[in-house]
DNA sequence: AATGAATGAGCCTTCATTCAT
DNA sequence: AATGAATGAAGGCTCATTCAT
């Protein structure tokens, strides 16, 4: 059995609720204080539940990490996907950036240490997969309008990490302007892709 | 007293090559086995060293991962300081980038762990400064035949930024066409500086 | 928060019992092997109690060492607090004198060692204060009866210093007359005082 | 052999400073920075000396700390000594309370904690003796103008007891009033022998 | 004799995890 | 289900002491 998933899908809505909590206190111990002081104690005691139940619901602490950095894909993949849903790759791509931006903007310390954290192999085989942000961009990547990649797995792969790279470090400078933010990213990207603007 | 700067300079020969012989163990530890299992015991065994040889030049384990970053830095600094002698601001960049990419490929996990221990914050302060990659970008950006950026030193911050978020993208891959990854490289870099080769 | 005090207030009878296991453990082997053989380890296994349970409940070295401090204070305080309903100063001395015998003599190896522990500076710090011996005498020292001090606070001060060496002494030397010991005491006490029995 | 007597007595008249200059540093050290910060490589470097010379000279940490002790003994000898020639016993220890009091202020701390440290068995041990303050007290206290002890040793014990409890504690106050010590000294002394002033 | 590099036992402390209640 | 007391492996670091040079 997988020790980096939930132990149990809650159904009770107390159940939801707590773990709920639960990931909430791990996000904001996170961004607040940063990986060294994450730990499960930490963790448990701000969400004001024992440790054991922290552990009820989640089977370690990599499971728990993962839990959140899954909880921020999934509030940012509705924005995203709705990329898909654009004319052309061009806006559709521009759709994604200008969505992972305002994603970023919202808890950026929170979301680059998760990046962080997701660069460690444990962490990239949980998350990772079909769902994610680059098998999004791998479908973009093949629309008519842009240019043809001659590897298209390893642009989608690069162009993610072209994005992260940059939202990560406005986010450390404490930049907040979005729209200066998704120029310079679309000019990396659609530079990258050999479709720079002109 | 500084926790982070080496706590004694070698002057016998002996001990220069302790010195030298740690660090290549904690460089290997990190590369083969990951952040994790970088402690400062493993560092010392794996040396052939005691433990306390260890903390006679090390004042702790950050000291020690700063110095680590710090001997690659230097290994790459002269092979990238040459880049200022190009004529042009473009060759320069492309003289870094290759140089960039010369020196990941040689210990690509290496790097790229590094790169990461490189984003927390104690790090930051204690590696960055002047003699910085971030610097040479900086000099670099101000060259007259690059197109002028409204913030050279957030353009800087950036450029590096994608440079080390595609070479390190390249090291997990196992990606090792050093031509390619360069052209990629300039392609989003003289794209985000609105310089896109035509 | 401070790394002396106790870190956490037991609630459940079980860890009551912890707490007091883990001080009575200090307290033996601080008598019987004496401050160098005094470690976190140690006492931890002689309470046949886990590390992990020690610092549960004591946030460091110190801290144990100051809570034992303050136990023996506890179990000395009623005792030597009735002296003040003593109706003379002279009695009143008399009575604390015999209250400080009669501690020392239970357990003098111990009071000896943490008399000499409490002269750290750190531990007077945490220890002394309003709850003490020293603010006891101050109190007597006032009495009509007694000759008046003209520094009372020093003279508090010195008293305490004298009640404690000889007490000390007597212990170190085996001495288990308490009578006697009583009565060398009174001497010089009632000497420093101005106020010598005829 | 004993590990605790200098391991050589040195001749040469190099030696012979070096010595001194180690114990020196051992006092400054103790003096300044406590107890805790006293190790032989800190004694060491502060004496400008190697830490393979220090160990030439004295066969281990104890054996320094008791030298020095030694050292503060020898330096009020022939002060105290004189107390012996001194035509009563009265003040004959009025002399000796004089010179210790004289002793303390010049270095109170370093006084204090060479105390402190002599309270532990391996030093009373290596220090005690003939020589000591004590075998000087109990001489006087046979004199026989003072009040005949049931037990002079006990009663020599606990007079230098109190000296030196009083002395201390004036050192821990910062007190330098050497005149008004001795008076207080005295009075304790002498109300404990039971020959209070009028 | 002197040096100082090297050693390593041992101490302090944290934190992921278990389990009796 | 929940609690939180208890566990103990693991890791950071110091410092007395040795020994090759």
């Amino acid at each position: 059995m997988s020790a980096l998933r939930p132990r149990k899908r809650p159904t009770q809505p107390r159940a939801v609720e707590t773990v709920a909590c639960i990931l909430e206190a791990a996000a904001q111990i996170l961004e607040a204080q940063g990986q060294a002081a994450f730990n499960t104690n930490a963790v448990a005691e701000r969400a004001g539940v024992s440790i054991g139940s922290l552990y009820q619901y989640f089977p370690g602490k990599d499971a728990l990490l993962i839990a959140l950095m899954q909880r921020e894909k999934d509030r940012f993949g509705a924005d995203a996907a709705a990329a898909l849903s654009e004319p052309t790759g061009r806006t559709a791509l521009q759709h994604l950036i200008q969505a992972a931006v305002r994603q970023q903007l919202s808890r950026a310390e929170l979301a680059r240490l998760l990046d962080i954290a997701e660069e460690r192999p444990e962490a990239r085989k949980a998350v990772d997969g079909k769902s994610g942000f680059g098998a999004l961009i791998h479908q973009i990547l093949a629309r008519p309008d842009l240019p043809a990649q001659p590897d298209v797995a390893r642009a989608a792969d690069d162009v993610g990490q072209i994005i992260r790279a940059l939202i990560d470090a406005a986010g450390l400078r404490g930049d907040t302007d979005a729209v200066a933010l998704e120029r310079r990213l679309c000019a990396a990207v659609f530079g990258y892709l050999g479709a720079a603007q002109m």
